[in-house]
DNA sequence: TATGCATCCTGTAGTTACTACAGGAGCAAG
DNA sequence: CTTGCTCCTGTAGTAACTACAGGATGCATA
């Protein structure tokens, strides 16, 4: 058993994220000590680094929370879990696709600076007076 | 002049949206019809698309409002757009190098998914029971 | 003139996932 | 016993909206 602070170490979730998700009932209630400072199991700690390796591939919080109570159900997980990563990567892919066109956007927009022009062809594009 | 629900049509920003820009004094404060209603001159659409413009493009709205003022100076304007231009394409290309990491982290995690599997391998990798 | 429907108003609260204090208390070492 | 670190609760702030509730106005039609 482990103060917050360590909790946070061995998870790389940090004291007031940890504070965060068991306000918020996305992980149990810590125990506490006679003085009441929060304690952490090594089977906590793991649960903690279940959702941040979620959050770390994007995954929601909503999302991290039913992957996480699947991993504890027994049967048919498998295949929901496999649903919702592919939906996740999906959701990923389209944003990726949205950040590519955003990407050209800005080169081309870009590009046109040069030093020492009088005119700002960026601020032209923006405001569309030739549109 | 028009009313509040033309002026978003001609704009593209919402009804609520361009009340909440007001209330921010992100845009200037609407004149008003004797009813109380809010009217809007052709610049005041033309400023509504400008922020648009740079919200489509990822520009935060501090960074719009900057744009925006930029576009109102007279001189060294230019150079200011390309700095601030330059820092987004900055900021959006390492966003794009995340979301491709992360794009094959979930590619590989699905991968091993296989119908009809007693174990599930996401599961796992999450867990990092082997971590 | 009555009525009905679209549009508009204000004000407040909710969203996501945290982060940042303020103000105070416990704990361990020297 | 003091110093400094860690911990506690509770509240508010972040970005950029979105979603109502509850009520007023404007316009066209019967």
């Amino acid at each position: 058993m482990v103060a917050i602070g360590e909790a946070s170490r061995l998870s790389g979730v940090s004291i007031e994220t940890i504070r965060y998700y068991e306000r918020e009932g996305i992980i149990s209630k810590a125990g506490r000590t006679a003085a009441g400072r929060r304690t952490y199991s090594d089977a906590e700690i793991s649960e903690l680094r279940f959702i941040k390796r979620c959050r770390d591939l994007g995954f929601s919080i909503h999302n991290a929370v039913a992957l996480r109570s699947l991993a504890h159900e027994p049967a048919g997980a498998c295949e929901t879990v496999e649903q919702l990563g592919r939906k996740h990567l999906t959701e990923v892919q389209t944003k990726l696709a949205e950040l590519r066109q955003l990407e050209s956007a800005l080169v081309e927009l870009v590009a046109n600076c040069e030093k020492g022009r009088r005119d700002c062809p960026m601020l032209d594009a923006l405001m569309g007076q030739n549109s």
